[in-house]
DNA sequence: AGTCTTCGCGCG
DNA sequence: AAAGCGCGCGAAGACT
């Protein structure tokens, strides 16, 4: 109500304010904070507005009027201050010279809880209490001289909102699920150094690979429209007009065994089925057809994903980089996700259509500097063996091959992984591990496998019983989740199941969140390392210029002058696996990590 | 004209 | 009852 009674003292003077927070916030003490800025980063504006909510206070401050957000921030060092996206609040604290001031991000209270997500105060203000929260003036002018009565209130409510949701989601929390929150607290500050880095762009380079794709398909639109005329198929890029076509002039039998699309039950245009289609029609314009088609697919997808977009975002900023965002447990199981770009679905260097491709060639080191960069090797599988305390499992990811052991098993004889044939059966094989830890069953793994219902079979019963802990983990996880409605991962967090879990959830989240939780305890780790030695850094050993730009979920991606890449990378191997065993304490750390340094994204040894 | 859903596909 | 996990993004087409 506009007329309501203010529920807030106005705080406008330093003095008060300092007195203020000297009373309620001088030990640790909680509160709800949320700041109303004139821009989205420090550079650009200031912070106008801060409003502070507990249970025993209810504050709005107006920087305006106490000498400015940049001589107040130290006042905030004695309190605990529980934000939602902690990360914007934090920058700007950084940028005032208030680094240490201790943030807690609400979102990650309720993940601790519930699992990942990345939802809005709105949706879960709205979810949880029921309170529908009116945004209007969160894009209205936060730096005029005299503010509205509305955008007042509205600065209040959002720190009220917060607080009340704080106390919804911790008062029950257990002590696994605070740790839970802390570790994902503890990856704030290497997500901002990375969101402010971002990553270099070489635009010519990416120019010369999207021109190559644009001639490939101009190519292919010729080769399909001398097959299918713009009357039987008017847009070239539209499946669902495809799959009509197809559904006109292909026999019964071909039909009958097309797979549909789930919901509308179109015919189904993957490139891959229709790969196999081209492989089915051997000699017959149908091949060319269904080749072309694909590669059309293949070629257009790079061009709309992967071309124009990442160029034109790095000539938008005025340093050729492009600045993903990097979102904390956005996944259901606590993963990161990247978007704007996406920089965690950048083509892997393959052969696209016939020509080595290198995507993550064009994106490269500053002048002077060294991509770094360290991936856990088979960390799921790792993970697996460790949770379920399975021996054979953790002996052949140690000692031995679990996938040539696969392999042997599939093609009924010892093989030997240097033979082009062993090389082949193991790389098949990798797809039976990953269909268990997948959660998969017989028919999902035919289908994805290409063989029979009974050949899947054979290969699951045999990892089952060569690993039979590792399989049986799922049945415990599922238990649990039948018993509670929620399961509990590796690192005393939980995640909710909803009322009826399913098996392959059940199969694949605490892996897939345990591997996230090594990751998360090695970027802490990490970030703090190189706060370090910059903060001791000499003029000639920089480490005050090496940053991390990107996770890229097992990957672990820095940036450093060329002298000091080498050390590193050492720290980072160090870090990594600091990491690991503070998940997995005393757990073996053979082949746990590869990677190395280079110019740029495509080539790292 | 703007928004939502569906499909497909890149990555781990 | 049956079940291969997790994302973000672009395009088409439907819906409002």
């Amino acid at each position: 109500m506009a007329t309501s009674k203010r529920k807030y003292r106005a705080v406008s003077s330093y003095s008060a304010l300092s007195k203020l927070l000297k009373k309620f916030f001088y030990a640790g003490q909680h509160g709800a904070l949320d700041f109303e800025t004139t821009a989205l980063r420090p550079a650009e504006g200031r912070v106008r507005l801060v409003s502070i909510c507990s249970d025993k206070v209810s504050w709005l401050v107006d920087f305006d009027k106490c000498g400015g957000f940049r001589k107040c921030a130290k006042l905030f060092k004695h309190g605990r201050w529980v934000v939602f996206n902690s990360g914007f609040e934090m920058r700007w604290f950084i940028a005032a010279g208030a680094p240490k001031t201790r943030c807690i991000d609400l979102a990650n209270a309720r993940r601790a809880v519930m699992g990942g997500g990345n939802y809005s105060l709105k949706q879960i203000a709205l979810w949880d209490l029921g309170i529908e929260m009116n945004k209007e003036e969160q894009a209205s002018n936060w730096g005029a001289k005299k503010l509205t009565r509305s955008q007042l209130d509205y600065a209040y409510d959002d720190a009220d909102t917060t607080w009340k949701l704080w106390l919804h989601w911790t008062k029950d929390h257990t002590p696994g699920q605070h740790d839970a929150m802390v570790m994902l607290d503890n990856l704030v500050p290497a997500i901002i150094e990375m969101e402010e880095q971002g990553i270099l762009i070489d635009v010519k380079h990416h120019q010369t690979l999207v021109d190559g794709w644009e001639e490939t398909q101009t190519k292919l639109i010729t080769i399909l429209r001398t097959l299918v005329s713009d009357g039987e198929v008017r847009n070239i890029n539209s499946d669902t007009q495809w799959g009509d076509y197809f559904a006109v002039i292909m026999p019964d039998n071909w039909l009958s065994a097309w797979p549909r699309t789930e919901k509308a039950g179109r015919l189904s245009c993957t490139s891959a089925h229709l790969r196999r289609l081209a492989g089915n029609a051997t000699g017959t314009p149908l091949e060319t057809l269904f080749d072309a088609l694909a590669d059309y697919k293949t070629v257009t997808k790079y061009i709309s994903s992967f071309g124009r977009t990442i160029i034109n975002t790095a000539q938008l900023a005025v340093d050729g980089r492009v600045r993903p965002r990097v979102n904390i447990a956005a996944a259901r199981t606590g993963r990161f996700s990247t978007s704007g770009p996406n920089v965690q679905q950048i083509p892997r260097n393959k052969d696209i259509l016939g020509e080595p491709t290198s995507v993550r060639k064009s994106f490269i080191a500053s002048r002077g500097c060294r991509l770094v960069s360290l991936d856990y090797s088979g960390i799921e599988l790792r993970v697996l063996a460790l949770l379920s305390g399975d021996k054979q499992l953790l002996e052949d990811m140690i000692n031995g091959d679990v996938h040539l052991e696969v392999a042997q098993e599939m093609v009924g004889r010892p093989l030997d992984k240097k033979t082009k044939e062993g090389k082949e059966a193991r790389q098949k094989a990798k797809g039976v591990s990953f269909g268990i830890i997948y959660g998969s069953g017989a028919r999902g793994l035919a289908s994805t496998m290409r063989t029979s219902v009974g050949r899947a079979e054979r290969y699951i019963d045999f990892w089952e019983g060569r690993y039979p802990d590792a399989f049986g983990y799922r049945h415990k996880v599922m238990a649990e989740a039948e018993r509670t409605r929620f399961i509990t991962t590796v690192d005393g967090g939980t995640i909710y199941m909803g009322k009826n879990p399913d098996l392959p959830k059940c199969a694949n989240y605490p892996v897939q969140r345990a591997a996230l939780s090594v990751m998360a305890r090695s970027i802490a780790r990490h970030k703090r390392t190189l706060d370090r030695l910059g903060e001791a850094s000499q003029p000639q050993a920089r480490w005050d210029r090496v940053f991390m730009l990107a996770t890229i979920h097992d990957a672990l991606i820095d940036e450093a002058p060329t002298k000091l890449a080498k050390n590193c990378l050492h720290m980072m191997e160090e870090d990594m696996t600091y990491g690991y065993l503070a998940v997995f304490p005393g757990a073996p750390t053979d082949r746990l990590v590869e990677g190395g340094v280079g110019q740029h994204w495509g080539a790292l040894s």
